[in-house]
DNA sequence: TATTTGACTTGATATTTATCAATTGAGAAA
DNA sequence: TTTCTCAATTGATAAATATCAAGTCAAATA
């Protein structure tokens, strides 16, 4: 990794409050790179050599059985993605590829697990990290339990419109093709899910929704801070 | 806690490795108990106040949102559960009752926090555990995007059948409401299941199972280590 | 023994979701 | 501009799943 990196990995809040030397010997042997779009990082099932942070851009991690694929989650900066399978130095239950140009930053696997063993501050910064990501999976995975597809559409609008200030208008953060993905529905169901939301105030116009009723909206999507709310 | 019971405590793998003084420390306040089936342990929305640790009998974790419930896991002994609530100090994601009489052990959150802190052997052990949770929870969610139930159901006998040896008899562990609540479909439509797996030798009596034609089975279930391995 | 209870099953039907095929529409390339 | 391409939409239909209402069966109870 280039010196004149090092500034902008240390501030990152994963590395913050490591120590200098077990930061120093993690960054030793570490790759911090661009990748264009649509680049597959890794596939499910290889071992896992390198733990991945995304710095900037966005990676979407997808799993695939029985000739079907599935979008499992979307990594934003700056997240971590393949924690616990370096962590348990077993393989990748997903893949990962990247949906915009995205800088990413690889650390080998024995240097995350070393570092953890010697450094108590790292290992509490990986504890938040991974408790993060065991309770998103348990929220989406509440989300396509308890709820029909409209209703996690209409959710999602919300959670957008939420992230983006709520000023009633969104922008889907990805095409629409993906975001039927994520959302465990086919795309053709994503188009007729909008066409339901319609007499709740929902305007679609190409990868902007306006959400002229949000009322309504809410009185259909019933959200609910145990599984919308990014935060808790 | 008494005292008797600290050896057996002191032999699970969770606090094996940890030192004695930081053992001390968290069984001081800890609860040790027994409870009758059917006992609501924990409810979703309250703030995390224990970590749970089931040592005998069965919990089952669920969730509920829209005036519908669903049955998120089953803890068999020795797991916890609740972990990432308390490591985050938020409040649960998901309620817990057993279902059968359980010997639970109950720390306090604050105890598990601060010896984590303070014992690096038990912050290992912890990021093990939950690493574990982790990748259970992407399993069962990928099994749920990728597969009809009819599939879920056949991958879930075929694992029930390794897990009793492998005779190709089995007992179902929970009755059939519970599973198919668990594998994410109405108690009718498990029935129906059954009987579309019959043709593949699934006969189902009572809560046993037998599978007369487990390469057929296979064959419908394609089963995938990467969803249906309990240790990968 | 008769009755009750509760889990499970079955049948009929409705709803939800997926699939296939055709069409639209916007941006890219010629 | 015209054509091409591809994502998105729409319509028709099929498949999967849920719901409601009986019905069965076995164990528990009186």
């Amino acid at each position: 990794m280039r010196l004149a990196d090092l500034p902008e990995v240390r501030a990152i809040h994963l590395f913050r409050s490591m120590e200098e030397e077990t930061f120093n010997s993690i960054f030793k042997a570490a790759y911090f790179q661009t990748f264009p779009e649509q680049v597959d990082l890794i596939e499910e099932g290889n071992p896992a050599d390198f733990l991945y942070v995304v710095v900037e851009g966005c990676v979407e991690l997808h799993a695939k059985a029985n000739g079907r694929e599935t979008t499992m989650a979307m990594v934003l900066p700056v997240g971590t993605f393949i924690l616990a399978a370096v962590l348990n130095d077993s393989v990748y239950l997903m893949s990962a590829r990247t949906c915009q140009k995205s800088r990413i930053l690889m650390i080998p696997s024995q240097d995350i697990r070393a570092a953890i063993e010697k450094d108590k501050a790292f290992a509490a910064a990986i504890i938040r990290e991974l408790a993060n990501c065991y309770r998103a999976v348990v929220k989406e995975h509440k989300g396509l339990k308890l709820r029909s597809a409209v209703e996690r559409l209409a959710n999602r609008l919300l959670r957008y419109n939420d992230a983006q200030g709520g000023s009633g208008s969104l922008l889907l953060p990805y095409d629409k093709r993906t975001l039927a993905s994520l959302l465990g529905m086919a795309p053709e169901n994503l188009s007729r899910a909008f066409n339901t939301l319609k007499p709740y105030g929902v305007v679609v116009d190409g990868s902007t929704v306006h959400l002229t009723d949000i009322n309504a909206l809410k009185m259909l999507a019933k959200p609910n801070s145990l599984i919308d709310d990014r935060v808790i």
